[in-house]
DNA sequence: ATCAAATCCGATTATTTTAATCGGAATTAA
DNA sequence: TTAATTCCGATTAAAATAATCGGATTTGAT
């Protein structure tokens, strides 16, 4: 599989609204309620992004979260890096203790590992900045 | 997450297999045996490569599974979309008809039909053959 | 000082997805 | 005819994800 955690397209949502107004703190309220995204779970993920210094937060009334930097500092890779426990594709890639059962005659550690560097490539060169580029969808492809 | 399915897995492990051995049949048992697959699962993934003329099958007695092409034909994206129902990274990219909650205020589509594409073009340019370039992991990388 | 609005934290529950298994039916070489 | 196989649909088991709950702590404003 290959599709985002939820984790990752929320925070996504809510760091590409912060990215359009990097000056105002937005509590967790506000921002669910403006993306419509669940109260519980985006306020768990901001607070990530706080800890990993993606965003600035604010405790208290009239507290809450901005960008902490550019989006042109903030990377994808960095984003996933705060929100998901492992980035690896396969798990031998991340568990070097644990042994996988077809070691033996696993063959494809390595391709995978090259894959892994291309993908991290990839995620590691895209910003916030890059994604203020766009049009919406809807009128760049929809219409 | 960017972890991919054990049915993902599974299937390069078996097709970097059989990409060593090209010219002969080998049933789902005799695979699940070497490479220490559940049998089960393993033979509904290379049933499903064959359904998609990734692969070879041959009914009855003496029967079983080869690569259809060469190794150099085979890309990642097709392994991918034979067995994945939904490749796109976030769900919004391919269900057009289903109306996200957050489509009135969501502006990632865009770049992420942008991102979508990279990773589409990253895995439809990486063939099996690739992989036969690469040592094993161990010998070239633990060791 | 108190209160209300916040972040933060650990634990639990619910839901969904993934992985594995089961019980055959159809095919084919020997 | 038989044994070895692919193939197919359904079910179950396990794991991961998503959502919720119950507070504890912080802080600006009254």
């Amino acid at each position: 599989m290959v599709k985002f955690s939820k984790k990752i397209e929320y925070a996504l949502v809510a760091l590409h609204y912060l990215s359009n107004n990097p000056e105002a703190y937005f509590s967790a309220r506000e921002l669910s309620e403006i993306l419509n995204i669940p109260y519980e779970f985006l306020s768990k993920t901001l607070a990530k992004l706080a800890k990993s210094e993606i965003l600035i937060s604010n405790h208290g009334a009239k507290g809450g979260y901005k960008l902490n930097k550019s989006p042109r500092k903030i990377t994808f890779y960095q984003i996933f890096a705060s929100l998901e426990e492992h980035l690896n594709v396969v798990e031998c890639l991340s568990n070097e203790d644990e042994i996988c059962q077809r070691s033996a005659v696993c063959t494809i550690k390595t391709p995978m590992f090259q894959l892994q560097n291309k993908i991290n490539e990839l995620i590691g060169n895209m910003t916030l900045e890059d994604w203020l580029k766009f049009p919406t969808f809807d009128n760049a492809i929809n219409v």
